[in-house]
DNA sequence: ATGGTTGTTGCACAA
């Protein structure tokens, strides 16, 4: 089973790229976030034409996440399943996909830490582990995947020295981020990459993916049954070239 | 130290 994810920021904006990219990849599942789409604008039947169910949990203008499967798409559910109050924001949909309980999230920017958005991540990320404990337990094949807005450590970060006190690199994000973690979930990119700088975000701005001044902010975490099934995983950097990229590069994990 | 780009919406804001 080939597994993606990928900020695709909008899906209006990036239908073509996406159509493009789904023939040439061929992924069995794909989890796209902010796709800035209303559920009713959102393009299933051009979806279904390629071969793929979806669920998308949208609100139009920011925000909105989905799931594609060719692998069957059960067990649907949007927002969050804690029991708790639900995200006023389209930030996580749930399904289970070839066996797999997936989530497609979009973890809340935080703009910088002294902005009330930060606190509102540290609480969503809280919640997101109250989520998965809700619906799944960590011998059961779980996957959490999309965008963190969080790099792990130092190493998923082009320049540590310059992003002190900045936003996706602080401890209480990366401690919240540990603590998902340590819940049973195996970070399916660096187990295949141990050491390497590579990211999976680039701002738009002054050439930094040409100059590769990136993040790894997209994650795959992957429950230890699901960990021991990886056995390839990578950042399709190609997606981020050419006309009109998403200022993210898709990345996929082959699940034996 | 700052700004730069893109998308959505509407003539700013989020990322």
């Amino acid at each position: 089973m080939r597994l993606a994810t990928w900020n695709v920021n909008s899906l209006k904006a990036r239908l073509a790229r996406v159509e493009e990219w789904l023939a040439d990849v061929q992924p069995d599942v794909l989890c796209m976030q902010e796709t800035k789409l209303a559920d009713d604008a959102f393009p299933a039947l051009t979806f279904a034409a390629l071969g793929y169910e979806s669920a998308h949990h949208g609100q139009g203008q920011w925000n909105g996440v989905a799931i594609l499967s060719k692998v069957g798409l059960t067990d649907v559910v949007a927002n969050f399943a804690d029991g708790g109050e639900p995200d006023p924001d389209a930030r996580i949909i749930t399904a289970v996909c070839g066996g797999v309980r997936i989530s497609s999230v979009y973890v809340p920017n935080g703009r910088s830490l002294d902005h009330e958005h930060y606190q509102y991540k540290l609480r969503w990320m809280a919640q997101l582990r109250a989520h998965v404990a809700a619906l799944s337990s960590p011998d059961e094949q779980v996957v959490v995947t999309g965008d963190f807005n969080i790099a792990p450590t130092d190493l998923d970060v082009y320049d540590p020295k310059k992003l002190v006190g900045a936003t996706h690199v602080s401890e209480p994000e990366r401690a919240e981020l540990a603590a998902l973690e340590a819940w049973g979930f195996t970070d399916l990119f660096r187990q295949h990459h141990p050491e390497g700088k590579l990211f999976s975000w680039w701002d738009y701005r002054a050439g930094d993916f040409h100059q590769g001044r990136g993040m790894r902010i997209d994650l795959v975490l992957g429950t230890a049954s699901v960990a021991a099934r990886c056995d390839f995983a990578i950042v399709d950097r190609n997606a981020r070239k050419g006309a009109s990229p998403s200022d993210h590069a898709p990345v996929i994990v082959d699940l034996a």
